[in-house]
RNA sequence: GGGGCGCUAGCUCAACUGGUAGAGCAGCGGACUCUUAAUCCGCGGGUUGGGGGUUCGAGUCCUCCGCGCCUCACCA
């Protein structure tokens, strides 16, 4: 569908911008005058502030009109909701009654009126408007008063429209902002520091992924866009913050899903002097808060299932929920080829480059985490996907991380971070030999976070979680997108509508629209 | 990247095995002084996502392309 094509209604409302300047009226004036929003105004009129000779100054967006001849009805609607308004003949004259409200107005336009407040016969608090003014001409026509707007594309390419129009959108970016809020609430009040580290980087890691790629002109060098906060915060730790945490955005290069954006929002913190047992009643304590916050309780429906958030969550060994739901004990298969021949066994395709860990990590993607609705922990992770966690002192193949399961999906992870610069060292090592081998997700070295590590960290737990994720499931969305206002989107081949703009712009018939590339895009 | 589904008026949707592209809302003209998906009468509006092909005839069949959704693969 393409929203942006220039038609013949819009060429009516272009003719009233003309006429309205011709009669002395600025479409586009500067100011408003207002007294009451949409919903102050009902609730002044409800406990009974506004009398019958009380003037209210009320604005907002004309979304639906009823003409009855010499009256109309209408709705306007602002940030706080929607309001009746009332126009007469006898009260406004003919003019603005007959010319400028029923032939100049169209549904859509942002016009502020006047006038006192009065109930209908049918109970509905009205705005009996005695002046009436235009704020802002709408050209562009308004989806359907009643349908709204339902196709997705055009929804998030044009979130505008779809805000206007879908009040319950609207709702969801509410309650995103409550639940960061939230998270802020709960960690300023435990004494963590907020901080901002660098978006560009000239080493990228913390995560495995393949970075976006930029460059500074002026310094002649490659830069990164992060694909996590993590190796700047524990410096910050190191530097003798004692908790720290950030909320941004993080860039992965990779494929988009319906729980995959390229860029999405990030919480993580890091705490000294805690391990990731520490971390995990944190992260409980944090998540509920959030919830509890939004959603005026633990439990909610997320896609159909009862989700309770209640804590303790359970917290299962990754090596048991495996071999749950595969019969794959890992630890008997400890040669990657072996478990590779487990996996085909029950019949899964395992990529022949992954090492134990990566196998590992694919079948708990693959046959567990759907499987994870309730918020449940999963705990001891294999090293070797996990370059930066402290080893178990049990067992050295295994590291103490723990990733947050709920709704089917991963929304955090979290580990005792490594503190051990060797170590530490050595773990790069490793993941430069994947890098060199063709893992295009594998971390480069970071020297200086050696260095930082070498002055001494002190023992750490660190936690990252996916906001959006989190979104999803507090606003029941089965989708990324849903929770996120302008997800990317491809935008090749995007038509663009400038000679129809133009012709609309002289008041000329508009031509036909011809698939022309967009001069922003050209490629 | 593979597979499946979709794209029809400004919006929401119809159109059987190929046979004159329709409706509601929105818009335009008219009636109507308490309506609320207002109602009633009348009218205009389409390169059926784009190109090519088959056919007497294509929204419908074939093919290429664009965009989206789902799914598999990939992906901390």
């Amino acid at each position: 569908m393409d929203l942006g094509a220039v038609t013949d209604q819009e060429l009516i409302r272009r003719k009233k911008l003309d006429e309205l300047r011709e009669r002395g009226i600025d479409p586009y004036p500067a100011r408003a005058e207002r007294t009451h929003t949409a919903k102050q105004a009902k609730a002044a009129f409800e406990r009974g502030e506004l009398g019958p000779e009380d003037s209210v100054a009320l604005v907002g967006r004309m979304m639906t009109r009823r003409i009855m001849g010499k009256a109309s009805f209408a709705h306007i609607e602002d940030g706080s909701g929607r309001i009746q308004i009332y126009l007469r003949r006898d009260i406004l004259g003919d003019e603005t009654y007959n010319w400028f409200f029923k032939k100049m107005l169209d549904i859509g336009d942002i016009i502020g009126v006047k006038g006192p407040i009065f109930r209908t016969r049918t109970g509905e608090i009205t705005c009996e408007v005695h002046e009436i003014t235009l704020l802002a001409k709408t050209l562009h026509p308004l989806p359907d008063k009643w349908h709204g707007l339902t196709d997705v594309e055009t929804r998030y390419r044009h979130r505008y429209v779809d805000l206007m129009v879908n009040p319950e959108v609207r709702e969801i970016f509410i309650k995103r902002a409550k639940l960061v809020r939230a998270l802020r609430e709960y960690l300023d009040k435990e004494g963590f520091l907020e901080v901002e580290t660098p978006i560009l980087q000239p080493i990228y890691g913390g995560a495995a992924a393949r970075p976006f790629t930029t460059y500074h002109n002026e310094l002649d060098q490659t830069l990164y866009l992060r694909i996590s906060f993590e190796l700047y915060l524990k410096r910050l730790i190191v530097g003798g913050y004692e908790r720290v945490y950030e909320i941004g955005r993080d860039f992965r290069n990779e494929g988009v899903s319906f729980k995959h954006n390229p860029e999405f929002t990030q919480l993580e913190f890091y705490e000294a002097y805690t391990d990731y047992h520490g971390v995990m009643r944190r992260a409980e304590e944090l998540i509920t808060y959030a919830v509890e916050q939004v959603n005026g309780g633990l439990q909610l429906t997320y896609q159909g299932h009862e989700i309770d958030f209640t804590p303790p969550w359970p917290r299962i060994p990754l090596r048991d929920i495996i071999h749950d739901r595969t019969g794959i004990d890992i630890l008997q298969y400890r040669d990657p080829d072996a478990l590779r021949q487990a996996i085909r066994k029950i019949g899964g395709n395992p990529n022949p480059e992954a090492g134990w860990g990566k196998l590992v990590d694919s079948l708990l993607s693959s046959y567990v985490e759907e499987t994870l609705i309730q918020p449940t922990f999963l705990v001891d992770y294999p090293v070797d996907i996990s370059p930066l966690a402290k080893r178990s002192p049990d067992n050295p193949d295994i590291a103490e991380r723990f990733e947050g399961f709920v709704g089917g999906m991963e929304i955090c992870n979290a580990f005792s971070e490594l503190n051990d610069p060797l170590d530490q060292l050595d773990r790069f090592l490793e993941q430069r030999r994947a890098l060199e081998a063709g893992d295009e997700e594998a971390h480069p070295i970071d020297e200086d976070f050696i260095l930082a590590l070498r002055f001494g960290m002190p023992p750490t737990g660190g936690f990252g979680m996916g906001i959006d994720r989190l979104t999803m499931v507090v606003t029941d969305k089965p989708s990324i997108r849903e929770v996120i206002l302008f997800p990317h989107l491809r935008t090749k081949g995007m038509p663009s509508h400038l000679p129809e703009l133009l012709a609309l712009k002289e008041g000329k018939p508009i031509p036909q629209s011809k698939e022309e590339e967009s001069a922003e895009n050209p490629d």
